[in-house]
DNA sequence: AGCACGCCGACT
DNA sequence: GTCGGCGTGCTC
């Protein structure tokens, strides 16, 4: 006997799908991309209708409950998720529920959707006789409605006059959905519809045929700091929009880019369309709000970081990716999928073109662009005619700095404070030293969990690991030989803030890492106020190299710029390169008078040569011949297999077992190690990995079914997490 | 991932 | 005797 049966992904680590019967009162209602609740083993699960098909039931057991009256995926987007799960090695169940809006994937059925009361007028014949309901009436009466939110910002208190307006008949209380703004009360920028010059003229048309042709297309927008490409960014959006269709833009942290986000808002919501941001500084509840109105169909652009690629779009007319070589758009754990790459996928699957932006693409990116596979658009003029800014590379065997800053870079600081300039320093390495040494034995203090040493924070008087949550306080002698020498060793922004305060006495110092921006709003009053030049002179790590646009800046510094260069990765260079470049960038983009000192102790790399030249395609093409050389990309691929666990040896024997097997089964594929991960111990766990390497892809992608195949053989208590395209090795 | 089954040590 | 440790195996 034939009967409908339905294929699901259970909301559980497993590869496979199962089937499940469809009883009959539920046949009528069923449809692919649906949440079923199924039974599964001894208990009941969540999991996703994948497809629907009719044949024998035998065996089967019965979906129990249908969780949604219409699907929450889209064909399109399953077909994405399914590409996705396939390609980076995940269960699809797991896949899914990564890219659904917390709630919805849980176990728990519950979908919060937060309603409030809305109050509306009616004729009714009895007026109140309170002055505060007399004007709470008028209130409403001249708004038509209000919700309770509304009202309570105007009246204080205002239950028990609503209550009597109600039973007085004036009022009618119905429930309304119940909209959170995540935009607060956000001030907007005045909308600048800038000129074009040619080359963004150029882009624009290119970009835009793409749009009106509905077609797939790639594109890099490759443009240095302040060459306009947001600009670009607005106007394709503009000419997606005109088609009735919808943008998706890419950025990588939302709280980095609210300037982007300002802009957008400014161009478009004024036009009347409807923008949706999703990122991670929303509650659950927010970014569900957000979710549902897409799925609506009642928004025209969504901007969001990396898991916005799966935003609910199905009139999707453009993505753009904006700082495509950021690492953040690679998920670093579990789910490990590249949003930048999953946009290009998404592209080719709802013909739709993509946009990369950056000022120093990523070498993938750039390489297919040479490669044809995307076209670059070059913005090579910068918009407010400024110059570049001037680089500098101090030399440190020259001019040994006593603390952390050296002369030349001390005297230029002078003179900028003395012009009433601001100046940015960047030292990527918060906290204020990276390990605390005894003098007398040389011991260390070490993180019990990872094998790296804490960071001294002085502030905080703790010694924090920052791979973990662990912390104790600094002991006052030393463990080993009782010793009482016990200094700080090296320098991160705090010391750097310290020295900076001795130096310039009475300076408005302000410093910007992850230490000082925890709270939400932080990091936007330390932006504010430097726009406001209230600072003088700003301390940071990376994050003061990003998107922002700060007019009084034309004095930058960069310290501990070698420990860029030498961190154990393939693309180190690629990212001190880009990092400086970017940094540089944020110099003199009003004056054009930008100057930028890089301290090193190592001038001659080609990095920093190439960094201070602003020369994108010099360092590229100094860099790819290591690449290629090697095999690694842009010029070949990568999978890196790690093994974690809590028993080491036991790890270790897992990662050499399972290699003996790829290096007898491996064709076409490079297998080095295994060996222990760069951060052998991590969060209590010791972890080894195991790095395929291959020019062809599809070869690689041969020994990766392989090891999922042998996935299942390995000994309890040892995990294997296949890190396909991985972007850092830790 | 759960959850149960199963086979060994130290307790009322 | 049995309570519970966590190794192993399965989930339509």
């Amino acid at each position: 006997m034939s009967e409908l049966i339905a294929e699901i992904a259970v909301n559980a680590p497993l590869k496979q799908f199962f089937s499940y019967r469809v009883p009959e009162p539920l046949a009528e209602k069923v449809a692919v991309g649906m949440r079923v609740r199924v039974p599964f083993g001894r208990r009941t699960s969540v999991g996703f209708i994948l497809s629907l098909g009719s044949g024998s039931a035998e065996g089967l057991k019965d979906i129990k409950d249908l969780l949604d009256e219409q699907p929450l995926l889209s064909a399109e987007l399953l077909r994405l998720l399914r590409w996705a799960a396939d390609y980076y090695c995940h269960p699809l169940g797991k896949v899914i529920r990564n890219a659904l809006p917390a709630g919805l994937g849980s176990d728990k059925a519950t979908t919060r959707i937060l309603v409030e009361p809305v109050y509306r007028c009616l004729n009714a014949e009895s007026r109140p006789r309170g002055s505060k309901q007399k004007e709470l009436l008028d209130y409403i009466t001249q708004q038509g409605q209000a919700g309770l939110a509304q009202v309570r910002e105007k009246f204080a208190a205002p239950h028990a006059a609503l209550k009597r307006l109600v039973e007085l008949g004036c009022l009618e209380q119905a429930e309304q959905e119940r909209q959170r703004d995540p935009f607060l009360l956000e001030e907007l920028p005045q909308d600048k519809c800038l000129t074009l010059n040619s080359d963004q003229e150029k882009a624009v048309f290119e970009v835009s045929t793409a749009v009106d042709n509905a077609r797939f297309k790639a594109f890099l927008l490759h443009g240095v700091t302040g060459s306009g490409k947001t600009e670009v960014y607005l106007r394709a959006v503009e000419s997606c929009l005109q088609h009735q269709r919808q943008a998706l833009v890419l950025v990588p942290e939302i709280a980095l880019t609210p300037q982007l986000v300002a802009r957008f808002r400014a161009r478009f919501e004024a036009a009347g369309y409807k923008l949706a941001v999703l990122h991670s500084g929303l509650s659950d509840g927010e970014r569900y709000d957000g979710w549902r109105l897409i799925k609506r169909g009642e928004v025209q652009i969504v901007i969001g970081a990396r898991s916005a690629i799966f935003a609910p779009l199905d009139q999707l007319g453009l993505i753009v990716v904006d700082e495509e070589h950021e690492t953040s758009y690679k998920q670093g754990e579990g789910f490990r999928y590249n949003a930048r790459d999953l946009a290009l996928v998404r592209g080719q699957q709802q013909d739709c073109p993509v946009l990369l932006g950056s000022a120093t693409p990523s070498f993938a990116t750039f390489y297919r662009s040479e490669h044809a596979a995307v076209q670059r658009l070059a913005l090579d003029q910068r918009v407010h005619a400024g110059a570049m800014p001037k680089v500098e590379l101090i030399d440190l065997r020259e001019t040994p700095p006593e603390g952390v800053l050296a002369n030349p870079l001390i005297e230029e600081l002078q003179a900028t404070l003395e012009r009433r300039e601001q100046a940015l320093l960047l030292l990527n390495r918060r906290g204020f030293a990276p390990f605390l040494l005894c003098t007398d034995c040389g011991t260390s203090f070490h993180c019990p969990n990872c094998e790296i040493t804490l960071t001294f924070h002085q502030r905080e008087r703790l010694l924090r690991c920052h791979y973990c949550d662990y912390a104790e306080p600094p002991k006052e002698h030393c463990p080993k030989c009782q010793g009482l020498n016990i200094e700080p060793e090296g320098a991160g922004t705090e010391r750097l803030e310290v020295e900076v305060a001795e130096l310039f006495p009475g300076v408005r110092i302000a410093r910007m890492d992850r230490d000082t921006t925890s709270r939400k709003g932080a990091h936007q009053k330390l932006v504010d106020q430097m726009v406001h030049r209230q600072i003088d002179i700003l301390i940071g790590t990376q994050m003061i190299a990003k998107g922002h646009d700060f007019p009084g800046v034309n004095t930058v510094g960069v310290l501990g710029t070698d420990s860029l260069l030498n961190m154990p990765d393939f693309r180190a260079a690629e990212r001190c390169f880009s990092l400086l470049t970017q940094v540089a960038g944020r110099a003199g983009r009003s004056s054009g008078g930008g100057k930028v000192f890089i301290q090193t102790y190592y001038p001659e790399h080609y990095a920093l040569t190439c960094a201070a030249k602003q020369d994108y395609h010099e360092f590229y093409r100094q860099e790819l011949p290591f690449r290629k050389e090697l095999g690694y990309p842009p010029c070949g691929h990568l999978v890196n297999l790690v093994f974690v666990g809590n028993n080491l040896p036991q790890v270790k024997a897992e990662a050499e077992g399972m290699a003996q097997n790829l290096y007898r089964l491996a064709q076409d594929v490079e297998v080095l190690g295994p060996s222990p991960c760069p951060l052998a111990r991590l969060r209590g766990k010791s972890r080894y990995q195991l790095l395929l390497k291959a020019i062809d892809r599809a070869a690689l992608r041969r020994l990766v079914l392989v090891v999922e195949g042998l996935k299942n053989k390995l000994k309890n208590g040892v995990g294997l997490y296949t890190d396909v395209d991985p972007v850092d090795m830790f």
